[in-house]
DNA sequence: AATTATCCCATTGACCCCCATATTTTCCCA
DNA sequence: TGGGAAAATATGGGGGTCAATGGGATAATT
C-alpha cells in the first residue's frame, strides 16, 4: 500500500486553487483518482485529507462498535457530517473550501505534511512548530522511538 | 535479507548527483528498486537512507500503537513528514536534498557508512570523528562487545 | 447576471532519461 | 595461474518530460 509521505510547501492561486502533491496522487488509490476527502482535524489547528477508501475503513470500524454507544454517534457527528470532499482537476488541483481555510489559518500558501495513511494541510509557520515538537518530544522517549525504528525482520 | 555493508566516499556533480554505493543498490528491495527513503539522523548531523520497505515495517508498527496516542502523532509527524523519497536515475544517482546537505554540512563529496538495516550519509571529515569515536567507546565496553559477537544466533 | 468551478493552453525549472568515458572488477580461457 | 576481454561502476553532460503555477475561456450553479 502507498503512503502519504514527506512535506510539501505549495502556493494557493487567485482563483484558490492548490496542486495536491504528484506523490499524494498516486497514494489516494487507483479509482477515483479524481476524489479528495478533507476535514478538520481533532486534535490540531490543520485540516486533515486522504482518499476515499479510507473513509470506507473507517465507516467498517465504526460499524463494528456498539450500534447503542454514545461512541459510535459522536464519531458519526464529527467525522462524516464535517468532512467534504473535493475534485481535482486536470492539472491535479483542488480548491481548499474557505471555512477549512479559516480554521487552519491558511492564506496563500499552505504545507502538506505526509502522515501515512493521510495527510494534513497546514499554515506553513504553524506546520514548522508542529514538527519541532513532536521531534522533541520523541528525541525525550526514547524508549518508544527505538522500538519503533529499530528494524526486526524487515520483510 | 541484504545489508547495508562496508564505507565509501563519493563524489556529488554540479547537479547535485551522487552515486549509491553498487552493494547499497542490491539492499534496499526487489520491487521499488529505484525508490530511496532519506531522513535526517535523530541522533548525528547525518542523513539515514533505507529502502521503501522498512518504512512499511514502521508504519505497521505505528500503527500498532493506540490510535489516539500522543506517540502515535509525533512518530506520523516526525518519521513520515520529515523524510524525503529520492529516484535513483538509470546510472543508481540521486540527488540529496538541499536541507538535507545542510543538515548534514555536505557540500562536494559525502561518505556512505553502512549500518545493517540502513545506512548513513556523512560530511567525509565528521564521517571519520564518528568512526573514531565509536571504536573508542567499543574498547571502553569490551565485555558487552565479546558478548554481542560470539552470540550464537545467525537467524 | 454573477459567482464559482472546470477545461485547456502556456511557461518555467527541476528531475530523469539517454549517451559517453574512464576506471575498476569480474570472468574466462589459454 | 596469468593476462586480457568483457562487464560493471563512478562520473560528466545534453536534452526531453513532467510537475507546479498562471491565466483565459467555457460550463455549471445559484
Amino acid at each position: 500500500m502507498k503512503l502519504f509521505l514527506s512535506t510539501y510547501l505549495f502556493k494557493i492561486d487567485k482563483k484558490g486553487r492548490i496542486s495536491l502533491p504528484s506523490s499524494y496522487r498516486s497514494a489516494i488509490g487507483e479509482k477515483n483518482k479524481v476524489e479528495l476527502v478533507l476535514f478538520k482535524s481533532f486534535k490540531y489547528q490543520s485540516i486533515e485529507g486522504c482518499g476515499y477508501s479510507r473513509i470506507e475503513n473507517i465507516s467498517r470500524r465504526i460499524d463494528q462498535l456498539d450500534i447503542f454507544s454514545d461512541d459510535q454517534d459522536d464519531f458519526t457527528t464529527s467525522i462524516f457530517s464535517e468532512l467534504k470532499s473535493v475534485n481535482l482537476d486536470s492539472e491535479g488541483r483542488f480548491i481548499l473550501p474557505e471555512d477549512f481555510r479559516e480554521y487552519a489559518k491558511i492564506t496563500n500558501e499552505a504545507t502538506f505534511s505526509g502522515q501515512g495513511h493521510f495527510f494534513q494541510i497546514w499554515n506553513p509557520e504553524l506546520a514548522i512548530k508542529r514538527q519541532k515538537e513532536s521531534r522533541r518530544n520523541l528525541i525525550e522517549n526514547k524508549k518508544t522511538l527505538s522500538s519503533i525504528i529499530t528494524a526486526g525482520k524487515d520483510e
